[in-house]
Parts: structure tokens; C-alpha cells; sequence
DNA sequence: CGTGTGACGTCCA
DNA sequence: GTGGACGCCACAC
């Protein structure tokens, strides 16, 4: 059973543009979200991310991905989300709230 | 059709 | 905390 590969992409994008302001996601997160890994998730945000508010989804540990590490971590600080030597606080914005 | 690569994640030393 | 191995999925060659 799988779904058109613009559908998971919208599914994405959808997920994504949903996290509200001042708090971060993960691309595991969204990924079991929608259905799809973490590596789709990427690649989804790689080709059609400008779209949406991209910057809020980073790596399960906080970290940013190389290719856009500095710009993440400065587009975040600017929303007020905390981070910490180049790591977001995800125990503290961290969306949705998984226990 | 096999191989390499990438905005990832989990496990283990 | 750091680093290596493996798993995963989609895609270019």
C-alpha cells in the first residue's frame, strides 16, 4: 500500500508547516508522522523545503544538518528557540511532545 | 541490475 | 562525549 511520491511529499510539508512557532521537530518524528523514514523526510525538505518553515525539523539529537547547520541554528535563535552550542534544546521545544 | 550517495536513526565499544 | 557499523529509503549512474 503506498501513496504517490507527491503525496508522502505534501504529507511532509503539511507536518512541517504545522509546528508552531518556538518549537522543533525531528525528521524521525515527522517521519513517523506521515508514515515514511527519516531519510524520506530529508530528501522531501532537500527538494521542496523552501516552501515551508524547514529550519524547525533537525537531527534526533538537537544537531543541524551540515549543508545548512549555520543558517538553522540562527533562524531558530531568532524564534527564541534555545540552543545550546549548535544543538537545539529539544527537551524543551521538542513537537510534537513524546513521552 | 549492482553500486554509491545523502538536510537520518539506533546500537555498541 | 566520540566514533564506527549497520539499517533504512529514494535516486543518479
Amino acid at each position: 500500500m503506498s501513496r504517490p511520491a507527491e503525496d508522502v511529499d505534501e504529507a511532509v510539508f503539511d507536518v512541517v508547516e504545522s509546528i508552531p512557532v518556538g518549537r522543533v521537530s525531528t525528521y524521525g518524528a515527522v517521519g513517523r508522522l506521515v508514515g515514511v523514514g527519516p531519510r524520506r523526510v530529508a530528501r522531501a525538505l532537500s527538494q521542496g523545503g523552501a516552501a515551508v518553515p524547514w529550519y524547525r525539523v533537525v537531527r534526533a539529537d538537537g544537531s543541524a544538518a551540515e549543508p545548512v547547520r549555520a543558517r538553522q541554528l540562527e533562524l531558530l535563535a531568532a524564534e527564541g528557540v534555545p540552543v545550546r552550542r549548535q544543538r537545539v534544546d529539544l527537551a524543551a521545544v521538542r513537537w510534537p511532545e513524546e513521552p
